[in-house]
DNA sequence: GCGACAG
DNA sequence: ATCTTGTCGC
């Protein structure tokens, strides 16, 4: 049977939009994740960011689907909507999954994996950005957040691959890995979303960095969402008169 | 009580 | 995240 995936328009339910309500709908949440791998051969991937406009009040959420064999940019979107809560750590998703499930529905195609900013399983109540969206859209998923939130770790070579496992500091769980995507640089923190697997996630993210930090899915919606070109070429010219 | 704290 | 110039190192 083929499963329907589809993006929600309101992915928190019944939420009375208090901080500790969202806190334990992330517990009945976290507890459909699915960590074994089961996804299909990848043809088409998605990359999700957010960023912010006009001081905040904007939610600016960009996707971007790729070939999973040449990188090409097969399509791209951008969801820009008004800022409904503020950032609190731990609740990310609240504030910005509803602009990141619209870009994603705009896109030409629903794709076999979603790289998503952010953390996935690697989450005080094992829910980040990229475990939510998993659960909500019953697509594969994979956190690439580029700061710690919780959890410890040994220290790690400085070589392009290196990696060490991300665990609880209080259970000890691995909840995640943190990998050097490029020699010498600050290295990334993967965690799976939704069927994808703790093994399997850096491989993925592995495969699809070229010459940045950030693997091309993530990169790319990271320059949409921010507006990278748009702010550069304003700021050539301003430094040009 | 104190420190930590994705984007 | 966002506001922002030059600067140090590979």
């Amino acid at each position: 049977m083929s499963q329907i995936s589809h993006y929600p328009a309101a992915p928190f339910g019944d939420w009375d939009g208090s901080p500790a309500a969202a806190r334990a709908m992330q517990l009945t949440l976290a507890a459909q994740v699915r960590l074994q791998d089961d996804f299909p051969a990848l043809r088409l991937i998605a990359g999700v960011d957010v960023g912010f406009e006009d001081g905040g009040t904007v939610t600016r959420a960009a996707a971007v689907l790729l070939d999973a064999d040449t990188l090409e940019l097969v399509g791209s979107s951008l969801a820009r909507i008004p800022t409904n809560m503020p950032y609190v750590p731990g609740l990310l998703s609240f504030r910005e999954l509803p602009a990141v499930l619209q870009a994603l529905a705009e896109l030409p195609a629903v794709p076999d994996l979603i790289f998503s900013d952010g953390h996935g399983i690697a989450h005080p109540r094992r829910l980040g950005i990229a475990a939510h969206l998993g659960v909500v859209t019953g697509l594969p998923t994979i956190g690439v957040a580029k700061k710690l939130l919780t959890g410890e770790h040994d220290e790690l070579d400085l070589q392009r691959g290196a990696r060490v496992a991300l665990r609880d500091k209080k259970t000890g769980d691995v909840i995640g890995c943190v990998l050097r995507s490029k020699d010498k640089v600050r290295p990334l923190i993967i965690s799976p979303g939704n069927r994808v697997s703790l093994a399997t996630a850096p491989e993925l993210v592995m495969r699809y960095v070229t010459r940045y930090r950030l693997p091309e899915p993530t990169r790319l919606a990271d320059r949409l969402a921010s507006r990278r070109e748009e702010k550069a070429a304003s700021r050539r010219l301003a430094a040009l008169r």
